[in-house]
RNA sequence: GCGCCUUUAGCUCAGCUGGUAGAGCACCGGACUUUUAAUCCGUUGGUCCCGGGUUCGAUCCCCGGAGGGCGCACCA
């Protein structure tokens, strides 16, 4: 045999040889098409959760399948761990219950390697739930080398390029994605069982608009024509609205073309729903049940979310302030709505905070807001009546036309939802966008470019309805308890390099 | 964009004002029929991120660059 070091090559190599080995033997385990499962790790602990140490369970047999993560061989016996979807499961093989030459192909199996078993379960002596295997079939071969099967995969950029890799070693990985998908499946039952249609709007729009946001740009070769990735799905769910579909949501990729931080991957999932003849108190009903719901799901029935600070209790209602009083109250009463609502005093008071100049009022806004109310936001609390400024597609407030009938809702410091009674008036929709069109010439280069025919649409009749985005990343996060929106999103955008 | 930190064996990490690198795990060989980070014995493994500079000599000091992380800025 051929000496090798113990480069990553040689390691493969090594790996190889045993690949050889098992083919000389006709036990090639890519040459497996399909392998007989009817069982999975998390079934046979919960079944067999009675047997007692040294007792087994031999007249039942079970077939399973997974990925082999660590051997513990004592000469003619192996304890070893086989991962399936569901988890872990220890197995255990002796040579005198396989035979010489399976025992022989069990040697030539690595870590890593991916195998279906057969057998029947036992508690162990150390008292750890097993399968004794009575036969099993190679059918997957690790050609690389697994990380440390004690630390995992640390190195945080080569467990996002190789997210594979790292699902495989580092189990809360994998926890964390499948909490992220059976939430996203509670969402859409929750809202389905309520009456909505689910939609797919476009990606590539000639216009990006809904959002305050830069859009990423795309050239159509049929069109010979640029287009824009969406930054929000607003505007075509709304013209659905205008069609008479009246309750439509869509789960949809959406692309803003900004910073890359901790809560903002450049491509991120959003709900967003609207309901015809509901108003905002309506669809913050719906809001605070459905999170509520979600928490149910997370916690097993309960109310509160383990957080940093202490737990954050979901328990309904949530708190509810107002946009301008709450400015008021976390500033000693100096933000007042004199001085907020007028432009010059909102520029002030940014400046007095030392925030950037801001080109645009509700620009100033944000930024105080950010600044002064946010960080007192962690239980989940509704924020009701945002300066119309700030809400060019929300419906003005009956008998306060500088407020809209709108709120957002904050828990653990972080926006979760924006909703608002939509805007049906085309003539105050294009008013707002032809103030944009100003802002956007002022400086404010996140201000789209009005979409015109949005406002024909509404021109057509849209009746009363309430609209509603929700981040479906933050929220799990928030749901999830991870601190970096990478650490739910299976691929975060990284640069490419060579 | 700015600042701080970081990049050493397949993985996790050490490395002393500057003298051409170590450990654990993994791998390979051996012992072992209820282990669980199995254990014990023996071996093996390096583009010290890249390019310059200073120096007799650079993983280490200096300059530039690349990747990544965090914070700020940006981001309704």
């Amino acid at each position: 045999m051929e000496e090798f070091g113990k480069t990553e090559a040689a390691l493969i190599a090594a790996r190889r040889e045993n690949l050889a080995a098992l083919r000389s033997r006709n036990k090639d385990p890519f040459a497996q098409r399909r392998c007989e499962v009817n069982a999975t790790a998390d079934e046979l602990v919960a079944r067999y959760a009675f047997l007692v140490p040294g007792q087994d369970a031999s007249a039942e047999g079970w077939s399973l399948a997974g990925r082999l993560l660590s051997k513990r061989t004592m000469g003619k016996t192996v304890f070893a761990d086989l991962a399936d979807r569901t988890g872990r499961l220890q197995i255990y093989i002796r040579k005198q219950d396989v035979g010489d030459e399976a025992f022989a192909d069990w040697a030539d199996l690595d870590r890593g390697d991916l195998l279906g078993v057969r057998g029947y379960m036992f508690r162990s002596k150390m008292g750890e739930l097993t399968l004794h295997v009575t036969s099993f079939v190679a059918i997957g071969k690790a050609l690389m080398p697994l990380p440390d099967k004690w630390h995992g995969l640390q190195d945080v950029e080569k467990r996002y390029r190789q997210r594979y890799v790292d699902m495989i070693v580092n189990p809360d990985v994998r926890d964390t994605m499948i909490m992220r998908s059976r939430l996203i499946a509670e969402m859409r039952r929750f809202i389905d069982e309520r009456g909505f249609y689910e939609v797919e709007t476009p990606t590539l729009l000639h216009v990006a608009g809904g959002a305050a946001a830069r859009p990423f740009v795309a050239h159509c070769n049929a069109l010979d024509q640029e287009m824009q990735l969406r930054i929000a799905t607003e505007l075509n769910l709304k013209r659905l609205i205008v069609g008479g579909m009246e309750r439509v949501y869509e789960i949809g990729r959406i692309f803003r073309n900004e910073g890359i931080d901790t809560t903002h991957n450049p491509e991120f999932t959003m709900l967003e729903l609207y309901a015809a003849y509901w108003d905002v108190s309506d669809m913050m009903d719906f809001n605070e049940a459905l999170i509520a719901h979600l928490v149910s799901t997370v916690t097993g029935g309960g109310t509160d979310l383990p957080h940093g600070d202490g737990p954050i209790s979901f328990t309904r209602p949530f708190a509810r302030i107002e946009y301008l009083d709450a400015m008021a109250q976390y500033s000693d009463g100096k933000y007042t709505r004199d001085v907020l609502l007028d432009p010059a005093g909102a520029q002030a008071i940014a400046h007095e905070l030392g925030l950037p100049r801001s080109p645009t009022h509700g620009h100033a806004l944000d930024k105080i807001f950010e600044r002064v109310l946010e960080p007192h936001l962690v239980a989940p609390t509704f924020v009701t009546g945002y300066p119309v400024a700030i809400s060019p597609l929300a419906k003005r407030r009956a008998g306060d036309p500088e407020i809209t009938d709108r709120y957002e809702l904050f828990c653990a410091r972080m926006e979760i939802s924006n909703a608002f009674t939509e805007l049906n008036d085309p003539d105050d929709q294009r008013a707002r966008f032809e103030a944009q069109v100003a802002e956007r010439i002022s400086g404010d280069e996140e201000i789209p470019d009005p979409d015109w025919d949005f406002v024909r649409a509404l021109e057509y009749g849209m009746p009363p309805t309430a609209g509603i985005g929700i981040g479906v990343d933050r929220l799990v996060m928030l749901l999830t308890g991870q601190r970096s929106i990478r650490d739910v999103l299976l691929f975060p955008l990284q640069r490419q390099h060579g």
